[in-house]
DNA sequence: TCTGTTGTAACGATTATAGTTACGACGGCC
DNA sequence: GGCCGTCGTAACTATAATCGTTACAACAGA
C-alpha cells in the first residue's frame, strides 16, 4: 500500500512535547524533535504545522520560539492526528471510469465506496480509542535497554 | 496515503468472472475484464496472478484460455483479496531508527507496533465481513442510467 | 501447424513521501 | 534599534510504488 510515517512521525513529535512539558519545560524546537526521531527539522515543522492548523498545537515564533500543546495529551486521539496529516481515502477507486456500458462497470464505483465507508468509519472508530496519553504511557513502558 | 486501486480492481474482476460464469460462460479473458475496468489488459493478468497464488482464482493457458473462479463468491471475503495484491502494513514505521538515548525515541516503535497491530486487526476483521458475493449483490443494485 | 491467451520482463509516466538547502519573517532580548 | 534563534515555506532532489504500455516466449487446443 506503500504506508507512509506520518502518523507515526506525528504521535512521536506529540509525544516528545508531551513529556517535555511535563518535565517543566515551556517550549519544544523542532531540531529537539528532529533529534529525537532521527530526521530534518523541516519535517518536524511541516507536520505540526498541520497540527497547529488542525488545532493540536500552537506555535511562538521569534527568540525562544517553538512549539507546545494546545490541547491535553489525554484529550487528544490518534484520530485527530490522522485527519490532520492524512488526507485521502484508504483504498481508491479506479483511475479511469470503467465501462459504464457493462453491468459490472457501471455499479462497482457506487457498491465500493459504500462498502470502503463502512470500513474506514471503523477504522476512524478504533484511532479514536487511542489518546497520546496511551501512546505516551505505552511509550514509557517499554523496556530499558540492559547494560 | 497514496492510496492505490489494486483492492478496488480485483474486486471488480472477481464480481466480473463471477457473474460471467452465472450467465453460462466457462472463461473469462484479460481482455474482457480490462475492457469493463478500462485498463490494460496485463495490468489485469498481474492482478489475477496474485489472486491465482492465493488460490482464489485458477488460470488455464493455451488456445480458449483465460480465468475461472477456484472459489465461489460467497467464501471469498475482501479480506481474502485484500491479503493476496496488499503486501505491507498500513502504516509506516520511521523511515531510520530514532534516537535510541531519547526515552521517547526508545519507546516509540514497540508502543506504535502494538497499536497499529490492533488497529490492523479490527481492519482485518471488516474486511473478512464482506464477501465477494455482497460485493456482486451491490453492483447489481446499483439503479440504471435514466434514459 | 496455426492461433489466441497467459505469464512475465522491461521500460516510462505519474505521484507521494521524505530529505535537504535556503531564506525571509518574526519577536524577544541586549 | 539591532542581534539572534526559530518558525514558515519554497524549491529542489532522491526514492519508491503504482500504473500503463510494449514485447515476446510458453502453452495448449483445434
Amino acid at each position: 500500500m506503500s504506508a507512509n510515517s506520518r502518523l507515526t512521525i506525528a504521535a512521536h513529535a506529540l509525544a516528545w512535547i508531551g513529556l517535555y512539558q511535563r518535565q517543566g519545560h515551556e517550549i519544544a524546537t523542532s531540531e529537539q524533535i528532529a533529534a529525537s526521531a532521527n530526521t530534518n527539522p523541516v519535517v518536524i515543522r511541516r507536520l505540526l504545522g498541520e497540527l497547529r492548523r488542525a488545532g493540536l498545537v500552537e506555535s511562538r515564533r521569534g527568540a525562544g520560539a517553538g512549539w507546545s500543546l494546545a490541547r491535553e495529551l489525554g484529550s487528544i486521539t490518534l484520530l485527530d492526528v490522522y485527519e490532520a496529516v492524512e488526507p485521502g481515502p484508504l483504498f481508491a477507486m479506479h483511475r479511469t471510469t470503467p465501462d459504464q456500458g457493462c453491468v459490472v462497470g457501471h455499479g462497482i464505483q457506487p457498491a465500493m465506496r459504500g462498502i470502503y465507508q463502512d470500513i474506514e468509519e471503523t477504522l476512524r472508530h478504533e484511532l479514536a480509542r487511542v489518546t497520546l496519553e496511551k501512546v505516551l504511557r505505552d511509550v514509557l513502558a517499554a523496556p530499558r535497554q540492559p547494560l
